[in-house]
DNA sequence: CAGAATCCACCAGGATACTG
DNA sequence: CAGTATCCTGGTGGATTCTG
């Protein structure tokens, strides 16, 4: 009578993205490791906003999400290095689609949002950081 | 030098997005109202999970966000249908994106995520409450 | 450079009850 | 059916400090 016979669901889905998602900076770390920005220090650099704290639960919970692996390479000073896994890799297009969406609508939304004082100086800065970043990656 | 010359950013955009879907609902909200599921206590029928205080402060959100219109019938009872704008609907490829993906890898992100209860029990109703709806449609 | 341990403030979101 | 007012708490994420 219906065409599928499991219905797939229309919001689990949903909402299983948006547990791993979860967090204030977990699409942009996701997004930043898969440009091979991939160690802490590097990261915080481009994220002025975010705490090393804070950095390191999100990406442990990446991790435990199965998102992200992590290296340790006993050194000193120690060396770190974040990579994605196979599901990570598949969750960038989801990202790209996030960020493009935001972009083309950036006018509008800084906009609309403006009365939000949250996030406005550290989106603007960030997106100094990485069109810095951005330029050097190009360059090098 | 570089191919762009306003390196468009890369993050700013993720940010954006992240403002207006910001909310434990709001992807829900705004993909049921995409999917002609437009009046509150279809909604709250929809999502089991959500308390009517949090639909309307949400659904406010997006409609100062301007993804979504209010429209009220001045009736008894009372009838409000909400429903998508134009860049709302321009949305609603990137949620379904995520829930697309968030499908694709149930089986796996419900392991992973089983340690962390939060959603369980959610989830799995919203998901037989959405398959229900979608036999209702495709019969109806 | 990486990261663990505390401490804390804030707010999102849930429960409840009441009005039109 | 829709909306608002209170109240409350759990968790997120920020600041700080200290180790290897």
């Amino acid at each position: 009578m219906y065409e599928r016979k499991t219905p797939l669901s229309i919001d689990c889905g949903l909402h299983l993205t948006r547990e791993v998602l979860n967090g204030k900076w977990k699409p942009a770390l996701l997004y930043a490791i898969s440009m091979d920005i991939k160690r802490p220090s590097e990261i915080l650099r481009l994220l002025p906003g975010v705490t090393r704290r804070v950095l390191n639960v999100q990406l442990k919970e990446l991790e435990t999400h199965g998102m992200v692996e992590k290296k340790t390479y006993p050194q000193l000073p120690p060396k770190v290095e974040y990579s994605l896994t196979e599901i990570g890799r598949s969750l960038i297009p989801v990202i790209d689609a996030m960020n493009q969406w935001g972009d083309a609508n950036r006018s509008f939304l800084e906009t609309v949002i403006a009365q939000d004082p949250k996030i406005g100086e550290t989106s603007k800065s960030i997106c100094l950081k990485y069109g810095h970043m951005l330029v050097e990656r190009k360059i090098g």
